[in-house]
DNA sequence: ACAAAAGTGTTCTCGATACACCCATGC
DNA sequence: GCATGGGTGTATCGAGAACACTTTTGT
């Protein structure tokens, strides 16, 4: 059945960046394309927004069938609508930064793990279409909300250790941060809870494990340097 | 002539934002609806995107068609999606914010003046669709970007005094700024040119006229409060 | 006892804020 | 000469940055 219209229509689709950590390292889904255009190439998960979806509803639509993948923080990036940018024709693409923890990730083991892989942000594959420009904004969007923002968090499990958030803040940020510092730079926007809980990890004192209090992304006005 | 694809596809709009200072306002550009949906209500001046066209290229050229307005700062704000947004079908809309001083504004003049108005961002008339929604966010992000860009000067011509630009700050911001305090954060950001000229208004002390250094909105991390 | 990570305070610098008076002009 | 807006400097406060040692645990 064909759909008609007076006037030509795009194409409008999502594309989701999905950040997490691993390994100490930034990192992205990506799907390998089987077909032309671009068949070999790596490409962002996304497709096709459905009548009745919002945008956004289509994003988790898409990265659930894709990869697998449910349970992610998802927030819009930007569009992109270069005439040129799919060689089929008019596609708008909405593009979506989502974070996630890597524990909340192992879904991705259920899919075809031939076509699905995780790579660092610093050593990305030749890319599809233009995701790589998308990425790359992701990425500068994230590094820039860090700073104002409890963004952070969200590429952490429930719960965790100072340091486990330090890191999350020196790996996006590519700065060491001050351990005392930081510390006190947390401590100062008042969204932590301790949980009581401890986490040994080897022959060293126990971290004290904290929570996030409310699941809401928090604006503030300082420095996270 | 029909244009027929093998799924259903949304039409894909932009609508724009055009914000200047009038009367010591923050004002928006306003199109009065002539027919059904929301016949009678406003409307922010936007339509359909073309085939060859980019999405901002699209804004412009819309802003262009139903207001004569030309050589507007313009960014991309958000995308709107909501399946219902508009009644006649999926419309999935990009918003644009655009600002631009009063003087650059005048070929309002030359539209359908009955169609066409300024409205105080204060004290919006019905607006059809979600139009109030994008321009509540439209709003919202010109005020926190005034903190750290020099967005601010895109509602200014190219010549303008001290007071002129801090009244700017202060109005889109919603607070009175203290005037030494202001010039020493507006010398800090090194944009500035003395263009040697002064302008007389009253019986007063004429003002220096300055002109921002380069065309790009820079932006810092300093507080501009 | 020692290796390794967890945890804690103080000092300094610099940007943000508060605040009051003289200057140039038109009438 | 006076009313009006244009223009300037200093003192205080607080956030950001630099910096070193003690504590707890496993082996």
């Amino acid at each position: 059945m064909q759909h008609c219209y007076d006037y030509p229509r795009p194409a409008v689709t999502t594309d989701i960046v999905v950040f997490t950590l691993r390994n100490e390292r930034l990192s992205v889904l990506l799907i390998r394309r089987a077909r032309d255009p671009y068949a070999g190439y790596w490409a962002l998960p996304g497709g096709f927004v459905e009548p009745d979806e919002t945008l956004e509803r289509g994003a988790l639509r898409e990265l659930q069938e894709e990869t697998g993948l449910t349970q992610v923080y998802l927030e819009q990036l930007y569009t992109f609508g270069e005439p040129q940018r799919d060689p089929r024709g008019r596609v708008i693409s909405v593009a979506y930064l989502a974070l996630a923890p890597l524990e909340a990730l192992q879904p991705v083991a259920a899919s075809d793990a031939a076509a699905l892989d995780w790579f660092e942000a610093e050593h990305l594959p030749e890319m599809a279409f233009d995701h790589r420009d998308i990425l790359a904004l992701a990425r500068a969007r994230l590094r820039a909300k860090l700073n104002y923002s409890t963004l952070a968090f969200k590429l952490l499990p429930e719960t965790f250790t100072f340091h486990e958030l330090q890191r999350v803040y020196e790996i996006v940020g590519e700065q060491e941060l001050d351990k005392r510092n930081f510390r006190k730079f947390i401590r100062s926007l008042n969204v932590l809870q301790e949980t009581g809980e401890t986490r040994r990890n080897g022959a060293h004192k126990p971290a004290l494990l904290y929570r996030l209090a409310g699941s809401a992304v928090i604006y503030h006005d300082r420095q996270g340097t």
